[in-house]
DNA sequence: CTGAAAGCGCTTACAG
DNA sequence: CTGAAAGCGCTTACAG
């Protein structure tokens, strides 16, 4: 009781409260806090499995969870799933078998039965980024379509004519949506096919430059929205080459942004992924589910975070 | 003793391992691993202690070591200095006190002493990239030395005639290390005190081009090392803006490399830090102080790591 | 081969 | 105010 700051809580004697500390700090005494766990039924710990902690977004993603997490005395068990749903499983069940009081994820999206299960089942989870739509568990998403309508009016505020699209044939939700939000925020008499242009997956390194020619040479584009941030670094080189070849210039912008954005060309606009504030927001509904909140407004439980847009005009 | 396996070694009935099993698997029971660890003794937990996750060398680092953990069963524990001494050792002390069986750490190099304690205490501890010097401590460095020898090298190679070296002014000793590495390195004909340009840390974002356009005009150098990936950028971007207005090309190399390199010019040599390789062999001496293999030489407890050149001409 | 007992190092009533 | 007991959920001898 006196290690743990109670003495006077449970009225021990002040000499006694002295004489106790005293030992233990002359014998170096540490109390086993997995003795502790086991006693009181709760481990003080919490799990964030990602996808790819080697990942920037993922990374910042850790970094601010630990942070929160270590500021109301959490510890944070790490796992990276690396896209694989049955390592996911083995990382969910790894921790639920060591008694985590809760989990932040963002998942391969393939585990929605085993989550789903252990969630009914009293643990704490919360999904972020990658989340399962249409089911009842606690997520904080982010806004695609806003995001990418945020890029396209404030090219039209400076008065582009023309935008330009790229993006990647990936069968992703969240491309869907950014994708709409373009198409929904270009006005109608600037709308045309041609100024959407989906590239392969796989060749996209090379088919990027191509694309990007074909928008700026024959549609006559005077800015490109890119849906990938790894999308506007390839635009990036290509547009240098381009203006070594003295050709004119062209607005970037970018879903998603990147360090070096900063750094290479000042003609980027790009949203930010407010990742501070998604985790921020996931960590605070786990941890309100964690202490069982009487305020436990069901309405709460999925929230979209705006991205944030970035001007470097 | 069924549940982990153990059924045939106990000669346990065939029957009753069945039954066991049948009746584990009917009341979906799981095992409590905290009550199984303050058995045993032993957590199966690592502690990662790093400067800062969301950095992308450390977020490799974790990566891997992740990796590594979870084939033989461990799980790991996070937590990010952030540069903070002071948080560094309540990080140690938690993970301590947590019972972990192991602890990996880039460390703030300013808790010698505690992290000396723990380790003579009996807690298996490896230290990696900031290591400290003259201790005893198990470490995997990194060779800054050869790694900026292996890029001198290699331009003398491609027939470079001179050589300069831009760095920035801050006093670690892995800065050092490199510069020596370069002096060492080229030719004594070649060499002279203006090749080396040393920027100051405040201001070298804007200091970098000034020194680069010196190094190339007015010392007349064919090809240029950058001291750290950062510097590197700054000096792509430079470079870049010379080339567009059509001045004459330099090679540039980098100590660090950076996924970036790849996309925008082909002219840059960079040595690559080996995270991989320096995670798995502090992994493996950490794995090893943990069983207590007999043949603990101690003259494994010091590893360097060679940075691995990567060239783009 | 099986079952009961002791122990891991804490916390939390509870008797006095 | 203090000390002894029971319990958290496992593992590991040990008796039979």
């Amino acid at each position: 009781m006196v290690l743990n700051g109670k003495g006077d809580l449970h009225k021990i004697n002040t000499e006694t409260q002295r004489r106790v500390l005293e030992t233990a700090e002359k014998y170096n005494y540490r109390p086993n806090q997995i003795a502790r766990n086991l006693s009181k039924g709760n481990s003080m710990t919490l799990g964030l499995i990602v996808p790819n902690i080697s990942d920037s977004y993922f990374s910042s993603a850790a970094y601010h969870f630990e942070d929160l997490a270590r500021e109301v005395n959490y510890k944070v068990l790490l796992g990276s799933s690396r896209e694989d749903d049955k390592k996911e499983i083995e990382l969910l069940t790894t921790f639920y078998d060591n008694q985590v009081d809760g989990i932040l994820i963002a998942s391969t999206q393939q585990n929605l039965p085993t989550i789903k299960k252990m969630y009914d089942g009293g643990l704490p989870i919360v999904l972020f980024d990658r989340i399962y739509e249409g089911t009842n568990l606690p997520a904080v998403r982010l806004d695609n379509y806003n995001g990418v309508r945020q890029l396209v009016k404030e090219l039209k505020t400076a008065g582009k004519k023309k935008i330009g699209y790229i993006g990647v044939d990936l069968d992703l939700l969240t491309l869907h949506e950014r994708r709409k939000g373009f198409t929904d925020e270009i006005e109608p008499n600037m709308a045309s096919k041609s100024q959407l242009e989906i590239i392969h997956y796989a060749t996209h390194k090379s088919e990027c430059g191509d694309a990007i020619d074909k928008l700026i040479d024959e549609v006559k584009c005077d800015a490109i929205v890119f849906e990938t941030q790894y999308l506007t670094l390839l635009g990036i080189k290509h547009m240098t080459d381009r203006k070594i070849n003295g050709k004119k210039e062209v607005t970037l912008s970018s879903y998603g942004n990147h360090a070096v954005f900063d750094l290479f060309d000042t003609k980027i606009n790009s949203v930010d992924l407010n990742i501070h504030e998604t985790i921020k927001s996931a960590f605070d509904m786990l941890f309100k589910m964690i202490n069982k909140d009487a305020e436990n407004n069901l309405s709460d439980l999925l929230l979209t975070i705006e991205p944030k847009l970035i001007k470097r005009h």
